[in-house]
RNA sequence: GGCCGGGUGGCGAAGUGGUCUAACGCAGAGGUCUGCAAAACCUUCAUUCGUGGGUUCAAAUCCCACCCCGGCCUCCA
């Protein structure tokens, strides 16, 4: 086999350490070492956690399509974290097993299961590897004790912080100023701690009570903070320097930072641990329904049950930069669907006219892909495409390098589709591009993102019954009777489509009802 | 309060000094098709870029002020 590398444009990524967009060079020529922040699983994902995941997925399986394979690592973190600095030093963990009434344990593994197979719906490639945090707390207490040998910690009756001032260039990523920070303008100060800035390394257990989830460590039975696991386990996986630190921009100013003095004060180097470290941009609802702590938030399957296919929301994410806001609501997604829908119409009618041939396999064997590059299925389904189809991919490749501009990608589609091509032709470029988009157009049909709202008042065979007795109306030309059932089914929110297979649709539930 | 980022058509969103009378999608409008619709397809849809000043031959793009929105300073994607 030839080179790993395929040529294009070379790709260039934002880098939030400079605020700069560089020329991205991997450490290792042919594969390139990625850690993403993942998520604390006591709850379920709502739909802004899963941008960053589908940020994440497209940055990745750029890639892979530009020649590099990817170790990608996400982390689960299964330790539960302070929901506040009240004293009682409850967390999130616990707080959901009281709720749900069962034991923290069961409560990981059940957010845990319900996280994946989000990303599953979402076409979200798996990672190289899923890490637990649990799974690391020896390597965690090491890795503190070399800190505290490295005398960058002091001890609080609370636990082992971390020193800030020890380590040069603390914040740097942040860009804020140390000094005029409004300290304990919405917090509650830990008593003793040297600087604001600040960290628990190791919490150390109240004596009042005992935490379902605690390890005795050398400074106590306690748990480990919560930035010192993403350290630890980007550096047993990934070595300590590795290319690409992924995660939301809630967490460039604290968590990163911290996760960088931890790293440069256990190496004694300055190298912050990863080269790039890139953040996604908040999914916004104006309708305020994004916040965890007020009870009620969007998740995939909340929109599920309005009758929305996830790969709408991909679709969405992919429609907007990364790094810049995302306006959602229910009417946005909606569009989102429609425009879905009629790409993966135009792929099924094209397909129609296609013989069948073994290039098809390819969108499907990429679903197993746990990091290797996309050169050979790319390679496939691009031999021997002519002038008009190597143009538009290499736009494709050009807008893509350019720091994943998708919503620049996105009318590529469009343009594919009304081009000049022959159907073979056509399908060939847009299955080269979805082994980035991941819309997963190959393997969809129109018929598989419509979905039943829960609120729907038929079931699918009701609506079949009247569907029925409707043809037989029109049969008998009595299309006063044939249209006041069409109506009935309108308002039970279902779209007919004469001559459609199939010939009538669920339409998903919007707020204020409307056609 | 401090520090970041942003405000582009009905909606989402590209565009950061001239090719912008501003890409693309959704919605809307007109058309083809249809018993009529719907779906699909075709056509159309911002002389204007939060507001007010300024710089420049030239600004959505640079500068200043103001208004609004988001983020971080606490766990958060």
């Amino acid at each position: 086999m030839t080179a790993h590398v395929t040529e294009g444009a070379p790709l260039r990524l934002f880098n939030s350490l400079n605020r700069k967009t560089e020329g991205f060079t991997p450490m290792d020529p042919v594969q390139t070492r990625i850690y993403s922040c993942g998520p604390t699983v006591y709850n379920y994902a709502h739909i802004g956690n899963l941008r960053a995941y589908v940020f994440t997925d497209t940055l990745r399986r750029t890639l892979n399509w530009k020649g590099q394979a990817v170790k990608h690592v996400i982390n689960i973190t299964d330790v539960g974290h302070l929901t506040s600095d009240q004293d009682e030093g409850e967390d999130k963990m616990e707080l959901a097993s009281k709720a749900m009434e069962r034991d923290i344990w069961q409560i990981a593994d059940h957010f845990t299961q319900a996280f994946k197979n989000d990303l599953a719906r979402l076409n979200v490639l798996s990672p190289t590897l899923w890490s637990t945090a649990t799974d690391h707390i020896h390597d965690m207490i090491a890795f503190a004790q070399a800190l505290e040998k490295a005398g960058v910690t002091y001890e609080l009756e609370t636990g082992l912080y971390f020193d800030t001032t020890k380590v040069s260039g603390y914040g740097a990523l942040a860009l804020t100023p140390k000094e005029g920070q409004a300290e304990g303008a919405r917090v509650e100060r830990v008593e003793g701690k040297r600087n604001p800035s600040d960290f628990a390394i190791w919490r150390r257990s109240p004596s009042t009570g005992k935490r379902q989830m605690e390890w005795l460590s050398p400074w106590g039975p306690g748990a480990p903070g919560w930035h010192l696991e993403c350290s630890v386990m980007s550096m047993k996986y990934l070595g300590s320097r590795f290319d690409i630190h992924t995660g939301g921009i809630d967490h460039r100013e604290i968590h990163h930072c911290n996760e960088i003095a931890q790293n440069q004060a256990f190496t004694g180097q300055t190298h912050p641990g990863a080269h790039w470290w890139m953040h996604n941009n908040f999914l916004i609802d104006r309708s305020g329904k994004m916040s965890k702590s007020k009870g009620e938030f969007a998740t995939l399957t909340s929109l599920v049950a309005k009758g929305f296919h996830p790969l709408a929301l991909r679709l969405m994410c992919l429609s907007t930069h990364y790094r810049s806001e995302l306006e959602f609501s229910d009417e946005i997604l909606a569009g989102q669907l429609v425009r879905l829908k009629r790409l993966v119409g135009a792929v099924s009618a094209l397909r129609q006219r296609v013989e069948p041939a073994p290039w098809m396999r390819i969108p499907a064997e990429i679903g197993f892909s746990s990091g290797a590059a996309f050169a050979f299925p790319r390679a496939i389904l691009e031999q021997g495409l002519p002038g008009a189809a190597k143009k538009i991919l290499s736009e494709f490749d050009r807008e893509l390098a350019d720091d994943l501009m998708t919503p620049r990608i996105l009318p590529l589609l469009d343009e594919t589709l009304h081009g000049k091509m022959t159907p073979e032709e056509t399908l060939r470029v847009l299955a080269s591009m979805d082994l980035v988009l991941g819309l997963n157009l190959f393997a969809t049909r129109r018929s598989d993102l419509v979905l039943r709202p829960e609120t729907a008042p038929l079931s699918a065979a009701e609506v079949e019954v009247l569907m029925a007795q409707r043809m037989q109306a029109r049969s008998a030309r009595d299309f006063t009777a044939a249209d006041r059932i069409r109506d009935q089914l309108n308002a039970a929110g279902v779209d007919i489509m004469d001559g459609q297979i199939p010939p009538w649709e669920w339409r998903p539930t919007l707020p204020v009802s409307q056609k």
